[in-house]
DNA sequence: TATTGTTATACTCTATAACTATA
DNA sequence: TATAGTTATAGAGTATAACAATA
């Protein structure tokens, strides 16, 4: 049986681990890994307000404000006010933003993808079960 | 078969997830979770340099340095100059990090402990070989 | 009064570049 | 001259508290 505190810690360790690594690799256009992910929820579910982005990115609305106006400032999103309720903001993609994305996509995660194709079709198969749990763990 | 480029997507954003959810957790004694697993290194090693430490935890020697400093100043650890090369520091544990580190083990991740408590023995062992997995790409 | 978002502030984590001390 | 570590500086990433605007 498997003791779950020993794995608790081995699996800690091994996240913090490969969020150091994936840090040193540069993500296209200056854009840091967070502006990506957040930018990829825009680009996939359209225009949304700055609250629902930070629901979806699960982080506090500063630090959001703070994302968002990376990304304006980079000409990825653009902020409007929401005219049925003004206190809502809107993000929507540039047609910059949506062309880094294509990009992003096609490039994608090139230092991991590289990594992972040394792997076996089990070792695959393994992380991507894995992926579906940790994305599950997070969201308690 | 697997596309690898769409898993690397996947693997860094679980690991993106996951990460932000554990920082919410509190470690015990207000020491970080950098600092703690700096700290389990001394712990498990025994005295070593700054730069053996530093090169254990894949960080740049000033980044130890500070890790080295706020565990200092936490009481957990020990600088000493080492008499054989005095260019070196050796590090080593104190009592109060020695039973620092032995509660936390105990009481080790209690957060992801109590969330893996409730997965099948499956999802667990899928769960084992990923860490093992991911450690592996962290050290490329 | 409640909600949405921003500003002000602060702390962790990490890096590179420049420096000091020792070998 | 080379190595070990520190200091100076900077930037990403995030948070809480206080605030303004709107509902």
């Amino acid at each position: 049986m498997t003791d779950t505190a020993e794995l608790a810690g081995e699996l800690r360790l091994a996240v913090h681990r490969l969020t150091r690594r994936l840090r040193q690799e540069n993500p296209p256009d200056d854009l840091t890994l967070s502006q990506i992910s957040a930018l990829a929820v825009v680009f996939r579910e359209g225009s949304l307000t700055a609250g629902d982005l930070a629901a979806a990115e699960q982080v506090r609305p500063p630090s959001m404000t703070r994302m968002i106006a990376a990304l304006e400032t980079a000409g990825m999103v653009e902020r409007t006010t929401n005219p049925a309720d003004a206190r809502q903001v809107m993000v929507s993609i540039t047609e910059r933003g949506r062309s880094t994305m294509e990009t992003y996509i096609r490039l994608r995660e090139q230092w991991l993808t590289e990594q992972l194709a040394d792997l076996s079709g089990d070792e695959l198969a393994t992380l991507q079960r894995a992926c579906d749990l940790l994305v599950r763990l997070a969201g308690r």
